[in-house]
RNA sequence: GACCCCGUAGCUCAGCCGGAUAGAGCAACUGCCUUCUAAGCAGUAGGUCGCAGGUUCGAAUCCUGCCGGGGUCGCCA
């Protein structure tokens, strides 16, 4: 029940009534207005900018839009929803809503329950991949990697919410040389195993403490049988083995986020796997395009150019996309740059039948962004649309000061170490208390503070209180039934405190913002949603402590007892729906 | 030099495919509570939405140009 969607019909169908008399055109693009929560509750519950919008439109059949505002208002007064419709400002229509329509709300959130507001998304809805994570596999994960892990995962999740197929995908860049130094680190590390005094971890190698393992494990694999053997016979397998066990620990710190991908991709595929070279193939489509050509680009400005070498390079048109400059596909060597690599990956995911493609990255890829959405436009012939979405740098502080990261090479805070200590609930909920555009700090000290300015655990306090309300009902009316069809029931008129109507009016929005939201990509819409929603209850509560008559469970009164207890279950339902989208927990209890 | 992101209250940030008097939290100030509806409450004050133009009935929001902060800039990933 989504009563913006149900006005914005209502609304649209007497336009075309007007349309139909001839005093409105007839082609009115409906999409154009909006019904929305007005700036203030005392406006009304509905505002609906149709009249100014369709200014022009009015112009000839009814003179300006103030007339179509009235009329419009005129028409919707007998709504059996509508209490007043009336015009303000330069032409809102605010529609009072009648007081058994917020009642339906909660009934419908109650009844509704873990779907109330989920969209359900037919066989048209757009199949999104979401591509986030894709950490190098070369260590254990730090926390900016964490950052887009779980923006990408909730991302996903209100996505689904809002009806899309969604698939989640991981891109593990197992081709370039960095896996390579991966594997020399690894080897020392099996010769390290195997006894030898390796001494200090030579320059251009991975030193991290976790590869040891590794080496320990190589050890037992292979014994002495790769020792003192050249690179050129062992390299392979150590390689594969070490990206393994990397992946291995990725997908571990992942899971202690709640994290997991339908879809682990693999670079070294692209070229390697069972159909062919299919970076090589995604060149040879881009070039039956025109795409590709042999040239030279000017050096890169900025920085002075010390070991700039003018040659002719291959080269993919994107400037035809609205690129800044074309980007080349070969290496010196004859190899294949990232970027190919990158096209390829992009291919196969357009050639997957795939409508939309999320890839979620560092703030520090952002001058990517134009040639990989040229890519995606070139190979889908504009069919597929690419959004990558940046995040910004996680700046980790405690108690107000900055975390200091050692200098010593290898030695970050982890991921890993920050879940552990403060919860995973804590991480998802805080990284996502921001746009992804934004920098974020993030402070260890307070994101466990049992205190209203830390709002994961305000948020999740409101759910518990929620729940608490429940229990506290069952001792004063013991045997009471308080499922919601039973609280459905209840005289959902005898809510008729300003605080429990906002209460009811931001749970109608539910549907609403999850909707925006999955269409804005942003799902930090949903964790300041939640905020404003817990804000709510807790002051509403609050107001109980001077005023028992407004507290929600009263001896006395049973049936109004119900009607209250229904909203809190409707509320901690939708609490628990909004954090079950960003994958956080809403505890019963807080203790 | 080019491109991308950011610039909103003292601080940290929402709001941005145009909409009404620009919001929240913290800090500040003023009251209240000293509890059990645990992890405080209510209220006040605070803003030329970086600057200047433009489009529009209407601009924090869209466009252009500046200013300031951050990031990136063939072959690395």
């Amino acid at each position: 029940m989504n009563i913006f969607v149900t006005f914005h019909d209502r609304i649209a169908a007497i336009l075309a009534e007007f349309a139909k008399a001839g005093r409105l055109p007839a082609d009115l693009d409906m999409a154009r207005f909006v019904v929305e929560p007005p700036r203030d509750a005392t406006m009304g519950d509905l505002a609906c900018n149709a009249a100014m919008v369709f200014a022009k439109e009015a112009k000839a059949g009814f003179g300006g839009p103030r007339t179509l505002a009235t009329e419009i208002a005129f028409a919707l007064a007998p709504d059996k929803d509508v209490a007043e419709a009336e015009v303000a400002g330069p032409g809102f229509i605010n529609i009072r809503l009648k007081h058994h329509v917020l009642g339906d709300v909660v009934r419908a959130a109650l009844t509704g329950g873990a779907d109330f507001g989920r969209a359900r998304g037919g066989a048209d809805a757009p199949k999104i991949n979401v591509e986030y994570v894709s950490a190098n596999p070369t260590g254990p994960m730090h926390v900016g990697h964490g950052r887009g892990a779980v923006f990408g995962d909730a991302l996903a999740g209100l996505l689904e919410f809002a009806g899309h197929t969604v698939t989640r995908e991981y891109y593990i860049n197992d081709a370039g040389a960095q896996v390579d130094v991966l594997a020399r680190s690894a080897f020392l590390r099996y010769r390290e195993a195997l006894g030898e005094e390796i001494g200090a971890i030579p320059e251009g190698l991975y030193p991290g403490e976790y590869l040891v393992a590794a080496g320990r494990e190589l050890a037992a694999k292979y014994g002495g049988a790769l020792f003192e053997r050249p690179e050129s016979e062992w390299l392979e397998d150590v390689r594969a083995f070490a990206i393994d066990a990397m992946m291995d620990m990725i997908r571990d710190d992942l899971a202690a986020l709640n994290i997991t991908h339908e879809v682990f991709f693999s670079e070294r595929s692209l070229t390697r796997g069972p159909a062919g070279d299919r970076v090589a193939a995604a060149i040879d489509d881009l070039r039956a395009r025109g795409l590709v050509y042999v040239g030279r680009l000017p050096p890169p400005k900025g920085q002075p150019p010390d070991d700039w070498e003018d040659r002719e390079q291959t080269l993919f048109r994107s400037t035809q996309f609205g690129d800044d400059i074309d980007r080349p596909l070969l290496k010196s060597d004859g190899g294949y740059t990232y970027f190919a690599s990158d096209i390829a990956y992009h291919k196969v995911k357009i050639d997957a039948g795939y409508d939309v493609l999320i890839d979620v990255w560092g703030a520090d890829h952002g001058g990517y962004v134009k040639r990989m959405n040229a890519a995606v436009k070139a190979l889908s012939g504009g069919r597929v649309e690419l959004d990558v979405k940046l995040c910004q740098l996680v700046k980790l502080m405690r108690a107000g000061e900055p975390v200091k990261m050692s200098k010593r090479a290898g030695d970050f805070v982890t991921l890993r170490e920050v879940v552990d200590e403060v919860g995973v609930d804590a991480v998802r909920f805080m990284m996502l208390y921001r746009k992804n555009d934004a920098p974020l700090e993030f402070d260890l000290a307070r994101v466990i503070e049992q205190s209203k300015d830390n709002p994961v655990f305000y948020v999740q306090y409101a759910h518990a209180r929620g729940k608490s309300v429940l229990r506290q009902a069952s001792a004063a009316f013991p045997g009471i039934d308080l499922s919601a069809r039973a609280l459905a029931g209840a005289d959902m008129s005898r809510l008729s405190d300003e605080g429990e109507r906002a209460l009811m009016r931001q749970i109608a929005q539910y549907p609403r913002m999850v909707e925006q939201a999955a269409a804005a990509h942003e799902p930090h819409r949903v964790a300041f949603w939640l905020h404003d929603l817990a804000s709510l209850f807790h002051a509403h509560w609050n107001k109980g402590k001077d005023a028992p008559q407004l507290r929600f469970v009263n001896h006395e009164e049973r049936d109004l007892t119900c009607a209250r207890l229904a909203l809190v279950v409707s509320l901690t339902s939708v609490l628990a729906s909004g954090l079950g989208i960003l994958g956080v927990n809403a505890p019963d209890e807080m203790r």
